[in-house]
DNA sequence: GTATTTCCTACTTATTTGATATAGAATGTT
DNA sequence: AACATTCTATATCAAATAAGTAGGAAATAC
């Protein structure tokens, strides 16, 4: 029930051009030496996030990226869904047909549950809350 | 982030055994024709149902397993954390040392969040609920 | 035009998952 | 005691998924 590496580098990234937001682009290189990251994996990982118009790109020298959504308007939630092929806890939830039993089976519901308390959760929780460090245990 | 069949196939054991609980030991063999599983990976998710003491079995001819515990008392949690190796979200949660950022990092104590919520709705969860249909959409 | 940086496609490798196979030990019936 | 039936324990294997790498094409500031 691990979350990939994919999400968990895709919510450092958009934490990091957060932070860096109004200093111009944020070109990978730095972002790799930040989070240690390496520079292959980010661009694979920076393209969805574009796709998702999260994150803007400039080309060319003194180019790089940078946040499209304010912070406040980017959830977990969004990042965990873009990232994850399948987003929730099994797949009969999504697609019945996986299993012959779907129709009758008790504990799909149970599941499908718990999957939309895990994203009510996420969904409401943003990039902003993130910075702002809202999380001391 | 997707449960493994281990767990699933775990959760519908139990309910399959919970409906079958007045009725004598319940053997392997009719588990799997009711919930389409394979007899010898049945035998193999039995083992840890055992271990943590929520099936008893029963060997021999007419031998068989059955819960050891009320079906009110066993919850989709403690299903989920003993068939998944990694019961949090990520890994650094349980373990900092496997991210060099966890000191700082925000993100961390979010996903720690995220899967305590989760974990909040799977240990309100028993498969006496389960069996009641509460989980109708 | 050159250097810098992003963009795109494909490839490689490692890990995990799901499942089966084989052999054997325990138990109860007869 | 023999036998059928069940549980127990490892070992193995194939498929799928995840993680990461490589090489070059396109764009743009200077």
């Amino acid at each position: 029930m691990k979350l990939s590496t994919r999400s968990r580098y895709g919510a450092r990234i958009l934490v990091d051009l957060a932070r860096h937001n109004n200093q111009g682009p944020v070109q990978i290189g730095e972002i790799s030496k930040r989070q240690d990251i390496s520079v292959k994996y980010l661009e694979q990982l920076i393209r969805p996030l574009k796709q998702a118009s999260m994150v803007n790109s400039v080309r060319g020298p003194k180019g790089g990226h940078m946040l499209a959504m304010r912070p406040e308007e980017i959830t977990l939630g969004q990042i965990v869904r873009l990232f994850e092929g399948q987003s929730e806890l099994v797949e009969c939830i999504s697609n019945p047909e996986h299993c012959d039993m779907s129709d009758d089976c008790q504990v799909r519901l149970a599941w499908k549950d718990a999957t939309r308390v895990l994203y009510e959760k996420l969904d409401s929780t943003t990039i902003a809350d993130l910075l702002k460090g809202n999380y001391s245990e």
